[in-house]
DNA sequence: CGACACTTTGATGCGCGTCAACCTCAGTGG
DNA sequence: CCACTGAGGTTGACGCGCATCAAAGTGTCG
């Protein structure tokens, strides 16, 4: 399944995690890599699945999501360009407890388990970077879990939307997510991001423009909301 | 402030993080632990503290909760002795965002930021030990956001319960925490904890004994509860 | 034994999920 | 080029779960 194309470059070269390398260090891990292509829709990996290898996003979009026992799902990560997923963990787990699915099309690089650990032998600076990612992905997390179980929907999307912004240093933006996919994300429903969006936009926080537009006028208000 | 005692030992033999090491290299490490002790109430870190060390729970117990802008707590974690705390990061973090509090009698053992930083140069295996614990963490609080966002209340106290039971392979056991603080722990109130508590018990799926103790009599009904 | 924190119980209200109908728009095939 | 279709989005009506407020009960430690 590895291609003779410079796919596998970009993987190593574009990830952060392989940052503080030498360029010959880079070739031998390029070496290892294998590569697949995904269409939108397309599932890459499902709960249940065993994990045994790295996934590094060479290009495009992938939702990482888990489904609740009631069958609703949540929207864990959204994963872009240079981003990686192991199951936060090629280390305890050996089972995915999450889903994967293609946004765009996607390439995506994998790297074998044995081969990774034999990685984080060889190269210790490896080891740091992914704890600095899981480190920034933990505080995240618990952000979100702190708003989710404290917060109302109106601050969390208000929240969402100023952060939104802040990460494309633009005031206005095209909203990255479906509302569907949006509102699992937030731990609601499409309704109610709906009556929100025009609350807010009532208010004269936000214009709305067609597809998915949003204009923050006030993101200081929005910030404010409780 | 590093007393003679034999705690510093305790620090280092306890934790898992050091387990793969050599016995000369563990008391190279006891060098250079800093500890302190704490009371019940007493606040150990606040948010907004600068991060500068990786703290150990020798003996006691600490929780570890955030903020929201409205004023609720969250409780994040209870760590129990020979867990750690940094922040989820010693590397991307320089100021704290949660707040640590003792909750018995509590020893902690410290190491600065630039010693931990040496040690994990030098000994590859704690790297690897640090990134399994945060894979673990990361899971959990993946499962916790999905369920706070998806299940109802009633779903995640007796997951709650089970989970507990199961941890501690009792059916009867004290809850390890007031109702005050479990209540922030599920995203929800006391008086809600309560309520849905004697539901359970109308129901036949538990009793309660004095002094928060719970008898599990039906796990199986418990985990179904949606 | 008194004071204070924790817990329980009840009454009330509102946020938001749910269900259903309608609207919009992009893609498809005739 | 336009009607057809189906997915995504919007809007409204309604009800339930749980937070909130208040007050009484229980435990615990000095």
């Amino acid at each position: 399944m590895t291609m003779p194309t410079g796919l596998a470059h970009e993987c190593v070269s574009l990830v952060p995690l392989f940052n503080q390398l030498t360029h010959a260090d880079k070739e031998t891990i390029e070496s290892i890599v294998h590569q697949h292509h995904y269409q939108p829709g397309e599932t890459i990996f499902s709960a249940g699945d065993s994990l045994d290898s790295l996934m590094i996003i060479a290009s495009g979009q992938v939702k990482v999501y888990q489904l609740a026992e009631n069958g609703k799902e949540q929207l864990l990560y959204l994963l872009k360009t240079g981003d990686f997923e192991g199951e936060s963990a090629l280390f305890s787990q050996t089972t995915r407890q999450s889903f994967g699915e293609a946004l765009l099309p996607t390439a995506i690089c994998q790297i074998e388990r044995s081969d990774f650990q034999m990685l984080m032998q060889q190269y210790p600076s490896i080891s740091i970077n992914l704890l600095n990612e899981f480190g920034h992905r933990l505080s995240k997390l618990e952000k979100r879990t702190t708003q989710a179980t404290t917060s109302s929907i109106e601050s969390r999307l208000a929240d969402y939307l100023v952060e939104t912004s802040a990460g494309l240093k633009e005031t206005t933006f095209k909203l990255p997510l479906k509302k569907k996919d949006l509102a699992t994300y937030l731990g609601t429903t499409p309704e109610t991001i709906s009556r929100k969006l025009k609350d807010f936009e009532d208010q004269g926080f936000i214009t709305q423009g067609g597809g998915k537009k949003v204009t923050i006028l006030d993101s200081d208000a929005l910030a404010l909301i409780s």
